[in-house]
DNA sequence: TCAATATAATAAGTATACATACTTTTAGAC
DNA sequence: GTCTAAAAGTATGTATACTTATTATATTGA
């Protein structure tokens, strides 16, 4: 049994491959950054005072997970939490202006670095990948 | 900036849909075994006598995870460890009968999820998944 | 031959990733 | 207004996944 030709088996090692990448590249930079907690970043930019439950489930984490890269990136420095007063089991996220300086530089990089993740793929093959792994995503029907 | 159309983003979340879809038929089998363990004992099956840094390379693992793999796998009655005498550095692996039976057991089981994993594709669909993954995996040319 | 190099496995450290259970707080039912 | 179910965060435990360093053993080349 050939397991190299599986969708399991495929699937992992392109998911290896793109966090590589990832990572090279933030090294290349000079940023200590995995590509969860720029993620986690990227969400609170756009959406400050956000809590934990509510990024985790917008990146497509639990819960235990998204604290854990929260505290790393408080201890960074690039993000802040506050209670929420409202309801006093949450916290308030915002980015801080270190936070959301980084977020600026990364940005370019993220973006620029997507393409070495396929890189033997022409841009037709890339948007029909992309397409089809959106399509895989979608939830079966009932 | 938006990631969830971007590669990365959609190859993690592919990968975290084919785990779950492992993990949750592993279970309903009444089997205690992980995608990286299954594709370890997969590999030994085939080869018998391997050593540790073999399989690694094999199934695209660094050392120590699959030191770690194959050690629990030890734990469970699935797999031998013995020195290699020609060798004193490595260990010979092979599978225990409790191992073979097992994995006789979950190769059925293992081949029919993978449909699951991409279960809103088409078979042709599945099929230009599967060619581009593989195509995309290839090392860049020099 | 024997010093330099390389390799197999392990150790230690960091960071996901998730399940389960627990505490605190909130919200809904009545 | 009180009881209960649910939710936010944390704690704990397991299992990857990888990096760097260390130890023991092999290999090699001058």
């Amino acid at each position: 049994m050939d397991l190299s030709n599986l969708p399991g088996h495929l699937i992992r090692k392109l998911h290896q491959q793109s966090t590589s990448v990832f990572q090279d590249r933030m090294k290349a930079g000079g940023f200590d950054l995995t590509s969860v907690q720029f993620a986690a970043l990227n969400t609170l930019d756009t959406n400050e005072g956000l809590d934990q439950a509510t990024v985790a489930q917008r990146i497509a984490y639990d819960r235990a997970t998204i604290g854990a890269v929260i505290k790393r990136l408080e201890q960074k420095g690039f993000v802040m939490r506050r209670r929420d007063q409202a309801d006093r089991r949450a916290f308030k996220l915002e980015l801080t202006e270190q936070g959301k300086a980084l977020l600026e530089e990364l940005r370019p990089i993220v973006l620029s670095l997507q393409a070495d993740i396929l890189p033997t793929l022409s841009v037709f093959e890339q948007a029909t990948l992309l397409e089809l792994m959106a399509k895989a995503l979608k939830s079966k029907a009932v």
